[in-house]
DNA sequence: TTGAAAGCGCTAACAT
DNA sequence: ATGTTAGCGCTTTCAA
């Protein structure tokens, strides 16, 4: 049976059975005010041992708190957005901040429905992540009655957001090879309306030269595979590296270059680009690749909302948050 | 700058502003007690004209019901909760109801932690959900004053869970198979103390007799690699369809048996476990596998919840949920 | 049909 | 050092 009715005890029950008012209960349980540490003692033991626990809705009411926050992400939980939410959650749980979930599965109207929800809820602040970069917020997102931070999404001018340095984190891919001995990199990516995919390009040809040559594609695997066989079908000069905008990609390139019996890193060397680990330790030579440091993002995030509902200002602007390298097997010096 | 004065709006703001008492506003709003048609649209388009939203501290307080849930996870939002948390949120969000994501992380504190302040907060219910079905909750659950339910994780005698049937998944696959005209299946799987492995093993036997082989390992993709390469590294007959224990594995199963030139799935048909599509999509050929409709166990768990929060009773026991089978390319008749 | 008042569980002035 | 009281925003008797 489930139970129900173990009526929960309310602060008047402490204060009735250690025998004092209930503005004194208050008092000890929550160190404020001047209370004799005996009674303190008293009725913090007495609270302990009927199992009192302070109803969160009531102390909200007051306080106008509700020491909760939401997480609304366009995508049912994808691998970008879960990451960061772990990283929000990390920082906030030991502040006694709880999370509302709010997937929106890119329905406009279920985004207005879980930001009203939040609201009505009192939440102390939202943070909106998106799963790419470039998507705007389907809801009216600016003259909220609470804070608002973005990861992995660009909010407007006067907000604070969080993002990856794709810039910066193409740059460690590319000076990687380079520093390996390579010397004719090339870029297979994702589509050209991403935006991540644009910086990246830009970012690689920054460093190799404008005549540097991209292939944008898809973020799948096949891309990845087709890209090779494109590549290594015609005729002219073959690329001794590879830098993929994805770990998917690479994972694809990967298997066409062991199709057509070229060795990794020794013929070619690969970088991909996630740290997806499931795809990046599995790949065979395990794949060097850039990763984007998402539950750090969600930590800034966190941070940053936790500052926000307490009212301390902080500077708005978007942030880059540096990328790391994840070295393994598929690249190595010549 | 971010916006922070914006006073809320009370259902005083309302009355006020329409020239009615609260409590004729408050009637009006909800659309209880009798009031003039008239008085009633007109207190709703004030509340609508200066932006009231309701409280839901307040009238949590007061009805006892938050309409909110919490979801109580223990691995950090892996593949397997997240399909569930997404059937959930399904279900729930049309009725105005919400949910905590808490990601234990496998640590027995931050799970009491989560629990005390999930109940500090009034939720109407709580999904207890795991990475495996055999993972007991690391905290007391059982005279809990909410009601709880388990999804892909087996609560006590009398309680309500809901679970993935293995058996029956299993043996789809393996009939599967059968019908395709394989008659030397092989089932390759994960660790056998995980109590699904145990399962689904015992299930391939009873379709298959006593003597069908089971190789036990883990669930990467490496380990199935690793048992192609000892079964085909040997003397002896080979089999000619391979039940995979996960889609990681399978994958791993059918890039060994590519480096060994075989081909599927006219010389070895494969199927695999989970659906998880980036893996399952991305295989070549692309991979015929047991779905274990996670959503719609989420959706089940949710809609459980949802009844025990508002007090009707449902039967206790374990709820085994069908598996279904979705066919692509790594399984054709002989 | 509408309004006044009590109270959900808690905190914080203020009075004792 | 402790108790009394008001009130957070809302719903709900009960009177008018």
């Amino acid at each position: 049976m489930v139970e129900k009715d173990i009526r929960r005890r309310t602060i008047h029950d402490v204060a009735r059975a250690a025998g004092v008012s209930i503005s004194t209960a208050s008092n000890a349980l929550n160190g404020t005010g001047r209370t004799n540490p005996e009674t303190r003692e008293r009725v913090r033991r007495v609270a302990e041992d009927i199992g009192f626990r302070p109803n969160a809705l009531a102390r909200g009411l007051l306080s106008k708190r509700s020491h909760a926050i939401g997480i609304i992400t366009n995508d049912t939980y994808g691998r970008l957005t879960l990451p960061m939410a772990a990283g929000v959650s990390e920082v906030l749980v030991e502040e006694g901040m709880s999370v509302f979930l709010c997937a929106t599965d890119n329905d406009p109207r279920l985004a207005k429905l879980h930001l009203e929800t939040l609201l009505d809820r009192q939440v102390d602040g939202i943070i909106f992540t998106a799963t790419r970069m470039d998507l705007k917020p389907p809801m009216e997102l600016s003259r909220l009655p609470v804070p608002i931070v973005y990861a992995f999404a660009e909010g407007p001018e006067d907000s604070v957001s969080f993002v990856p340095d794709d810039a910066q984190g193409a740059r460690l891919a590319v000076e990687h090879l380079l520093q390996a001995g390579r010397s004719r990199i090339l870029h297979v990516t994702g589509p050209e309306d991403y935006l991540a995919a644009r910086i990246r390009a830009a970012s690689y040809r920054d460093v190799l030269g404008e005549r540097a040559e991209v292939m944008f594609g898809d973020w799948s695997e096949e891309w990845g595979h087709e890209a090779i066989q494109r590549v290594f079908g015609g005729a002219g000069l073959k690329p001794d590296a590879i830098f993929c905008g994805s770990d998917e990609i690479a994972r694809g390139v990967i298997d066409a270059l062991r199709d057509l019996d070229l060795s990794i890193p020794s013929d070619i060397a690969v970088v991909g680009f996630d740290n997806w680990e499931v795809v990046a330790r599995q790949t065979r030579p395990s794949l060097t690749t850039v990763d984007m440091e998402l539950k750090e993002l969600g930590r800034q995030a966190g941070l940053a909302i936790l500052q926000l509902s307490k009212r301390e200002d902080i500077p708005p602007g978007i942030r880059r948050l540096p990328c790391s390298l994840v070295t393994r097997k598929s690249c190595g010096a010549i």
